[in-house]
DNA sequence: ATATATTGCGGTCGTTCGCCGACATGCTAT
DNA sequence: ATAGCATGTCGGCGAACGACCGCAATATAT
């Protein structure tokens, strides 16, 4: 499943949880975090360690991929052009 | 590319920011943190911030998927049914 | 060779994580 | 009603994050 924001990979692990008839407390004590933490979480916090994260999502049976967007962003599309054009001429 | 642990995130990371000719400063200004913490999360850091690390591999290019680990392909209509009857089994 | 740029690693500092309690709420079944 | 879970929130605490700074070490280019 594609994930376009923390939210989705949020709301992926908190159903997916429930579907393993899982309770937050049995998946904290699997990964080995507190309660709180896999509430956080699954609220979609950006600040949670991104290890536990990983941890969470092998726990719960995810395989987490890297895939090319097709899309690349504005930012990195300038970083690309001027790579290209500062191995032709220097800049300061 | 799947991924078996931080690290191997970490690895592709990298690969792919020199594949565009990025500096770390650079990455780090794109993505809005210190250079400090791209080298934090390029040698596999395990605390860095989970959105941090999400806003990064988007910023290089990357789609987030997260696949299931096992072959099981149950509808969500069965792994639901099958969460409400583990529910009912009330299991310790 | 000399510059120049990039990378890595320390230290400091304000902020915040993650854990631990306790408590309130909502739902289910007896 | 009453008991039992599951979920969420609050305050508090030690520990650690991440930004900033400077300075070596290492490419890379001229």
């Amino acid at each position: 499943m594609k994930t376009k924001t923390i939210r989705d990979v949020a709301a992926l692990a908190r159903k997916r949880r429930r579907e393993r008839g899982l309770a937050q407390a049995q998946l904290a004590a699997a990964v080995g975090v507190g309660r709180e933490w896999i509430i956080d979480f699954e609220k979609g916090k950006s600040t949670v360690e991104w290890g536990l994260v990983f941890r969470t999502l092998k726990e719960l049976g995810f395989e987490i991929d890297l895939a090319e967007s097709r899309q690349v962003t504005t930012s990195t599309a300038e970083a690309d052009l001027t790579a290209i054009l500062e191995r032709s001429r220097q800049r300061p």
